[in-house]
DNA sequence: AATGAATGAGAATTCATTCAT
DNA sequence: AATGAATGAATTCTCATTCAT
């Protein structure tokens, strides 16, 4: 009896399926939670749009809460493995910042669904943010941290705000122009507020005599 | 047929009812909200909260819904009363700031289930979000603004950023620092980053050759 | 939020179902309604007396109101058709409207449980009437109206009243008879007032040499 | 402290309210009644119109379907006794019979709303048709019963039909009439149907030289 | 007698999840 | 692995009725 119940538990966790439908069904989550919000979303949709059926789902997820947090961290590992690479080309610590900024507004501009659920779907269960906020959000709040703490070692950003608060600051200001962006029905292009944003963080981080944007004089276009 | 629907709006009248009930039926709500989120609260338990029966409720709220955007928008009114109130006591625009910034901190620190509504639940529904984003909310991005450009005209604060994208990342730098201090727990002091917050932003919105803390030398303690 | 409604049709789609069910369902529908009314009838008994779950009826039925009106098509079109077939047996009209009588009067007799819907319960809502009446029972209506055709025009049946009168005069004299039958508890057999309400009904339809009017000749204006 | 229990109780019962309001009361429930149908009314939609209070309603009935049942038996009582009256002003049979028919479809035509419930509302619950079929619609086939007793006696109306299946023959017809006229909207009159109504029922009652089915000789059994 | 705010039982319907095929 | 019909728990909202004023 609890026999078959072991095995597909098994199947579960060895993952064999079809990893295209998995990714199909994915798609078609980030669709629906965009365009429906979470609570409003019908697993029922989820299938139809990925093409397959109600069961299906529950053969690569653990249940509809499940769909929402791999979402979250199969995009999120993405997302931050593709932004560290980007942000390590450039040595200096404020233009690897600007980059930052301008990838996470490029990113969203070009993946507007998923901006959606990251914006606003995902703020939805505080039973899920408490879980898995500690999570993912983590690895990306670390990357930050990262560079700011490399523009310290550079001498170039100030120590006299703790990291954490930093950090906040400048996900809170990026994750709220998104969202504002997203709500307004994403009538205008995000990329360009990447140099305003960039000025306005690192005049916030930087040490203060030396002004973001008169540094050396190579003439670089910030980013 | 179709007993239900239809009518509906029958009573909904005399608004004589017993003002103190709607008050508790409120406060009900942002516990049971705060606590469960919007989606996972059941009306029943706001009622037994509020030590009132279940139909008492839609006496005084159209919905569930209505019951969310109205608790929004009360707060948000006297929050936002409060706040111009309280920042108007100084004329200096940076201290007019920092004023706003601290009441923020210290509002939601006494009124932590409160908080947890703004912060978290009232962001589940983008639909919610499209029609009141711009009602209340806007009230109080409002404010910022007026803060703002009241530094401008005294020729302190920057005008080479929209002001549109300041107020965002304000807002949203604030707004994340709440929410992160909500999802940890509320277990360390909000209104004690106020000074810090305040450094980061007044450095990016000030004109840059007047440093934010080195304005008099009367070695006023900021705000 | 309203997080019901608002989408609810998703699935119903394929109708592949299983329609053996979809049959259970009408046939325990027919039963509940006849015993305590459609208003008074709960979707949860007729799942009951199908043997299938609640939810089960909403994969064949739109909502409670479809159920019966599905229910008074379904019957109403097989009931025609056989009324139909039946009477063609017959090519003298008088015959075949007196054939029409005794199989109302039989398949009512032999399906108490539909007959009391259709006489007692369909009667319920005005809408639904407003939406049916013109519908199915028109079929009904209409199959009177081609037999007192057929023998208008064998020359025995009177044209000097409306065909929308007497199919009106017929339905309706059948109608209650079967109706009192219904709510007296069917104590009698109806069949037999087949020959006395045939004989009604052509008495007052045919060409006759003396209306029943002209009789005395004292000129009263009838009333 | 009981007295004051005691004293409502026995002008409960002594009918002592104000019988204007009580007659208000019941307008309101014809009118709603029949534009909604009984189920789908309201008792605070009735109340509202009478211009009394939700609860005053329950002062004057039991509760809702009481005030179905007051309608009907107060309506019907005034209106047997009307036609009483009215038809017994003839003396012909066949004149009293044309009038009570006139007096039928000129009262529902005078009050649509009161043929609206009596029509269509009044079928919806058989439990209230099981109880009250048998009080007051019998005083209206009483009356039937009467005047065609009266025909028999005069030794024009024929006794080979149950005097029960008559009355049911009539009142059903008639019934059914006024029925579709309301259902359809009411658009055209009522009363000019009187006439050819009244010789469709007469030639079926009268003794007649010919019955209509003697006419043909070749001995066909009916049906 | 009258009021109408409050009550709370009641019911339709939805939809995540299961499981026989 | 895949399916999708079936399940039934769960929840909002309505409205007849009551009762303190």
């Amino acid at each position: 009896m609890s026999t078959r119940k072991e095995v597909s538990a098994i199947r579960r966790s060895s993952h064999k399926h079809h990893p295209d439908k998995r990714q199909r069904i994915l798609d078609a989550a980030v669709k629906v939670f965009a365009q429906k919000g979470f609570f409003n979303s019908k697993v029922a949709e989820i299938a139809r749009l990925a093409d397959v059926a109600d069961g299906t789902i529950y053969l690569y997820f653990k249940n509809k809460d499940d769909l929402l947090i791999r979402l979250f961290e199969d995009k999120m590992q993405l997302v931050i493995a593709k932004f560290r690479n980007g942000t390590q080309e450039h040595s200096d610590a404020r233009e690897r910042f600007a980059k930052l900024i301008r990838m996470h507004l490029e990113e969203f501009q070009n993946n507007p669904d998923l901006a959606a659920v990251f914006q606003v779907e995902l703020r939805q269960s505080s039973r899920f943010m408490r879980e898995h906020d500690k999570v993912q959000l983590k690895g990306y709040l670390d990357l930050i941290g990262e560079i700011i703490e490399h523009g310290r070692q550079e001498g170039i950003f100030r120590r006299d705000i703790p990291l954490g608060l930093i950090k906040r600051f400048i996900f809170g200001a990026l994750d709220e122009v998104v969202s504002t962006w997203v709500l307004a029905g994403r009538h205008y292009p995000l990329e360009p507020l990447t140099e305003p944003l960039v000025e306005l963080f690192l005049r916030g981080i930087m040490i203060s005599d030396r002004s973001p944007l008169d540094i050396p004089d190579d003439g670089f276009a910030l980013v």
